[in-house]
RNA sequence: GGCGCUGUAGCCAAGUGGUCUAAGGCGAAGGUCUGCAAAACCUUUAUUCGUCGGUUCGAAUCCGACCGGCGCCUCCA
């Protein structure tokens, strides 16, 4: 039984799907004025991983992640770099993917753009106004949130402690300070849409009540996003989306932990600022994938380089058990014995971790008794069998590749970078292993650490020699 | 001020009433294997969970006070 903390109720609770086998889930996409950074890929690949575990568990998931490519910083792009907004977007979009693609994250179903959802987004506001929930001032229409009994019931906040607070911005317009935009009016150069409040665009909140309700149903199972989302933005959109509605917006919502830099938030003007695409130049996709899983989704994480290395050290021992068990005269052959080994507690006990509120942290620890567990048996045991190797393969083909993405058994072939070199290097082996029986160790080590300069480590063992090539 | 998160070994981090004399990773020390390495395995590395009280047969886990860190309340994953 999959159980959730669910920001709304702030408990724990098993999760029941609308209509299973079926589950909707939204997560809050980027806005698309710059190269994401390596906070926002913490949230997408924490998502992404619950997503996996949720298909795992035989869920059929519909993922809508929404691309925010209307907003007053991609405006300001647009004229600093002097562009159009359009380009700008498209610009990072197509980085997005790109990133995205090497964190090894899967494609969403659906990545719906605030841009092609005017309609949605106009005639919701529409109903918005018909319900009295929101009020035009010249072009300008905001929602009332003194209409809305439940605000703040996702934030814990209150109404009147928030009007106290003297930290909100006074805007004339509006009749509360807290109501906020749904609809801007236009400035001379921005980009906009025609609407019956005249030439304009989308506040920043409607566009997800818009998007995630055409997508996924006025009523869906699993919103989610980061920690800093809960207020305003996530509350707003619950405000939008109930009052034109009249039904729950969202039965889940997960929110993720912050990315910190020296236990700060990363922020542009501290200079702490890492985009993932920099971090990736550095470390592998499964490195950085590692280094989040080893810490509770919704928990502080304290982002540094030294946290990278030390997961993609630990992530050395999972790699070098699948290149043993891939490798063709272990996979390939005949007959052996099968030792007795419990993969299904082993599988148990990833799931009953990932059931409790995707605890990833846990799930990896199970992954490394495995490994630890599976490399005693086999230097137990002589001879073992094919079947063994499999079933092995199988597991961490499950859990490792599946749900968590730190492993990945189609690079161990395709990263052998052709025939010629392979021959080379087996050459030079076989070489070396004939300098080894005329005891000519100066040749031998000679050997092995030119090729180790090259990138290509030797691992002996009582009947052959193999090799790995590291990749950083 | 309000709301929320958080304090566990040298570092990262799970565990939230008994199976905890506390998982897992990194690091460190010793060992097995090896010509030497590498890899792998074994052993050691927190009698203790920010501090002080309380509840309980029993607490890292519940309650209270105190000390410290972070975030949100304004755009932000």
């Amino acid at each position: 039984m999959l159980s959730i903390y669910n920001t709304l109720t702030k408990r724990k609770e098993e999760f029941r799907p609308i209509n299973p086998p079926f589950v909707n889930m939204y997560v809050c996409g980027p806005t698309v004025y710059d190269y994401f950074h390596i906070g926002n890929a913490r949230s997408f690949i924490m998502a992404d991983v619950i997503r996996r575990y949720l298909e795992l568990k035989g869920y059929r998931v519909k993922y809508v992640m929404n691309l925010t490519d209307v907003d007053d910083k991609i405006i300001k792009k647009s004229i600093q770099e002097n562009k159009e907004a359009k380009v700008v977007s498209e610009n990072y979009i197509d980085a997005f993917f790109e990133d995205i693609k090497k964190l090894k994250i899967k494609q969403a179903d659906i990545y719906p753009k605030a841009t092609e959802h005017m309609e949605d987004i106009v005639k919701l506001i529409e109903e918005l106004e018909e319900k009295h929930f929101a009020y035009n001032v010249g072009g300008n229409v905001f929602y009332d949130v003194s209409k809305f009994k439940d605000y703040g019931k996702l934030s814990g906040k209150k109404i009147d402690e928030l009007e106290s607070g003297s930290r909100i911005e006074i805007n004339e317009e509006k009749n509360n300070p807290l109501d906020f935009s749904l609809w801007k009016k236009a400035k001379p150069g921005e980009p906009s849409w025609n609407s019956p409040w005249g030439e304009g665009r989308p506040g920043w909140h409607i566009e997800c009540s818009a998007m995630s309700c055409k997508h996924l149903g006025k009523t869906f199972d699993i919103h989610a996003g980061g920690n800093d989302l809960i207020f305003p933005h996530h509350e707003n959109e619950i405000a939008q989306s109930e009052a034109a509605n009249g039904k729950k917006f969202v039965n889940y919502w997960i929110h993720f932990g912050f990315l910190n830099i020296n236990d700060e938030k990363m922020s542009k003007s501290l200079g702490n600022f890492f985009t993932a695409r920099d971090i990736l130049k550095k470390y592998s996709a499964e490195a950085i994938r590692m280094s989040f899983i080893q810490t509770h989704y919704a928990g502080p994480l304290n982002f540094s380089e030294e946290l990278l290395s030390s997961s993609g050290k630990g992530l050395e021992k999972l790699k070098n058990l699948a290149s043993k068990i891939s490798e063709g005269s272990v996979i390939n052959k005949e007959g052996g014995i099968t030792p007795a080994f419990e993969f299904k507690r082993y599988e148990d006990n990833f799931t009953s971790a990932m059931d409790d509120d995707f605890n990833s942290p846990q799930a990896a620890a199970v992954i490394f008794d495995f490994v630890r567990d599976v490399n005693k048996t086999i230097a137990e045991n002589n001879n073992i069998s094919n079947e063994f190797f499999l079933q092995v393969k199988g597991f961490l083909e499950k859990t490792a590749v599946g749900v968590l993405g730190i492993l990945d058994f189609s690079e161990e072939k395709t990263s052998s970078s052709g025939e010629l070199e392979n021959s080379l290097i087996d050459f030079l082996i076989n070489l070396r292993i004939e300098a080894k029986k005329e005891k000519n160790f100066l040749l031998s080590d000679k050997i092995r650490d030119g090729l180790k300069e090259l990138g290509i480590t030797l691992q002996d063992s009582k009947d052959k020699t193999s090799y790995k090539k590291i990749s950083t």
